[in-house]
DNA sequence: TCTAAATTTATAATAATTCTAAACAAGGGA
DNA sequence: TCCCTTGTTTAGAATTATTATAAATTTAGA
């Protein structure tokens, strides 16, 4: 089975490579329009389905209503501003003894961990505190 | 600002209650019916935004199309099962150093964390491997 | 070149959830 | 008690993200 990288497909993934934060299908749609390359939307989400198949792109789910995309593959984490929705990367990795002790605890055999870590982002708590 | 229990949330709340696996509002909705109980979707989802809100249930999002529901308010972590869609949960925590380290990493003031495993359950690691 | 398979497209369909407006209920004064 | 305000439930419409469908188009191989 090999790579079957059509223009459309090249583009969506060009897209994410460029992108340095994790764009949902509509954000990508609306680069790939930004750029003159007007796709259908079915096209997108099948290109983005495509390139997490054959592993060149993660399609992350951090709770909110739309997938994010990352052609970053290094296996990584995310923190989630509660203020201000941004999204950044955590690299540091699960300690090995912790997911030894999880797979013992549930007797499953893990093949993958995601943390999705929540809080207030540097530029959110320099404001002062919201009025809420 | 002091609780409001209507009779309806009250249901939803014992149906989290006694609920011994993470039933999504659809579940829910199922279960009120199973024993009687007749509720528009809009004040399944309404009790369930507002029991979220005042403290009593905590809603998981785990990856799915849909959130799950759940009573038990300690803070704890999810495995699913990537061949039958069980979860189950995790209650080890993750080391507070892990979670300086991604602080300070990200520069984030951590309020929250939440993990979720993937993997193979024990009863479906016992079946032979899928053909795939 | 011809044919079969894969892909794109436009559009319809689905699933989960929220919104809306009307009807209802409850509680606190006058 | 009656009235009024406020909050809640209800049914159904609306929204959002995503997948399915079927026809048209492209691609690759014989």
């Amino acid at each position: 089975m090999k790579l079957n990288l059509t223009m459309q497909r090249k583009a969506v993934l060009e897209v994410l490579q460029h992108a340095h934060d994790h764009p949902t299908a509509a954000d990508v749609m609306d680069r790939l329009r930004a750029q003159g390359n007007v796709f259908a939307y079915g096209t997108v989400y099948n290109s983005l389905r495509y390139l997490t198949e054959v592993g060149l792109v993660k399609e992350l789910k951090l709770g909110e209503a739309a997938s994010r995309y990352d052609a970053k593959m290094e296996d990584h984490h995310h923190v989630v501003c509660t203020r201000c929705g941004r999204v950044d990367e955590v690299t540091i990795e699960l300690p090995a003894e912790w997911l030894g002790k999880a797979a013992q605890e549930t007797n499953y055999e893990l093949h993958h961990a995601s943390v999705v870590l929540e809080g207030v982002c540097s530029s959110c708590s320099v404001q002062n505190s919201p009025s809420k």
